[in-house]
DNA sequence: GGTGTTTGCCTAAAGGCTGTAGGCAGATTC
DNA sequence: GAATCTGCCTACAGCCTTTAGGCAAACACC
């Protein structure tokens, strides 16, 4: 019986290859086995369970997010910057749905804190270098950055926007337009409204 | 044989419960079968399958959501709206875990353009009345906020925030005052840099 | 190059979920 | 009360997960 040359490594790439072409949740240990024309079983010597295939691809799609994204912002700072990183995350999940989709996977405190996740918001706490934050404002610009690049690619490739005018490549330059000019221009906490104030 | 009086609708509520307890991609026949303590075929008559099933559960999710959101913008205006609208998002999600992630799930086009999913974009539309923001622009904006809203509460949900001064809910209402500053003074489009300027 | 050990993939099997087909017994209708 | 309908049942087939135990290829060492 030739033997397949499993390890983890490799199973784990094509796991991630399996998601783009057929999506995170059709990533399954018999797909993955079929692939590599073996028995579903013998996968696990490698894999402990099939948790732990989909840990590993959202994982390795942490970590070529944060690698895309430390290089486009080598070099950049300011609205280009910004674009920079806005575009490694929206061109990720189109070249890339079915790891953009891993990259999303809920992991649990410890695997989070070793995973590239810290080095996601370490390099948009770089970005807003160009931009003249303190904290705890930095803090909240980081989050909404998240939050709205996330939002907008989740919505876009759920087809949340399509068959509408205008196309979604205009929205999107002009939302970094928005954002360009709210991190220039940060505004002040307004007062909170009194309880009695109806 | 006592009959359990089993309907879709009924279903369709103790699935929209079952995906509030143990998350919504563990919401299967089977399960909800065992809920009604009924054999999981016999579910069938009233389902036409566990896809059917799922989309049901975010057709009624979106449906609150949609009655929530009116509720909520009913009266209000400006920044106030903004906050309404915003919360009711945020706080569904808190709620009903869930069913916001069911009002996720990818319908196809027909489904989608029969859903409440509609009454969002309109409910977003009409909170923009308060601002002063005519076409493409307004679209843009509907965008961005729902792409924010969206982003902010999956971020949140799914631990992106967690174990990290300041808390959440001051990340929360800085996003709401940087949107509500931002539609108040929506910036005009930037000149696209040209090609050969390095 | 033989011998012993390790390692990798195998078969077997149990248990769970989806979905179809056909049956029987309450519920409904007249 | 009889006939029909409807709702839930059993049985089964197919696929996925995961564990247990086996055999043979690869390696290590003399």
């Amino acid at each position: 019986m030739a033997r397949a040359g499993l390890t983890a490594e490799r199973l784990t790439r094509a796991g991630a290859e399996l998601a783009d072409e057929v999506g995170f949740d059709q990533v399954t240990v018999s797909a993955l086995a079929r692939r590599f024309d073996v028995k579903a079983a013998s996968l696990y010597s490698h894999l402990e369970n099939s948790q732990d295939l989909r840990t590993r691809i959202a994982l390795l799609a942490l970590e070529e997010l944060a690698d895309r994204a430390a290089d486009a912002l080598a070099g950049r700072a300011g609205k280009d910057a910004l674009t920079a990183l806005a575009d490694v995350y929206r061109d990720y999940a189109r070249e890339h749905p079915g790891r953009y989709a891993a990259a999303q996977l809920r992991l649990d405190p410890a695997t989070a804190a070793a995973s590239a996740g810290v080095r996601h918001a370490r390099l948009t706490r770089a970005l807003l270098r160009g931009y003249e934050l303190g904290e705890p404002d930095q803090t909240h610009a980081v989050r909404l950055l998240g939050s709205t690049f996330h939002g907008y690619v989740s919505l876009e490739m759920g087809g949340g926007f399509s068959h509408s005018a205008p196309d979604t490549q205009e929205t999107w330059d002009r939302i970094l337009d928005a954002l360009d000019a709210l991190l220039r221009n940060w505004p002040a906490p307004t007062a909170p409204l009194s309880d009695d104030a109806h």
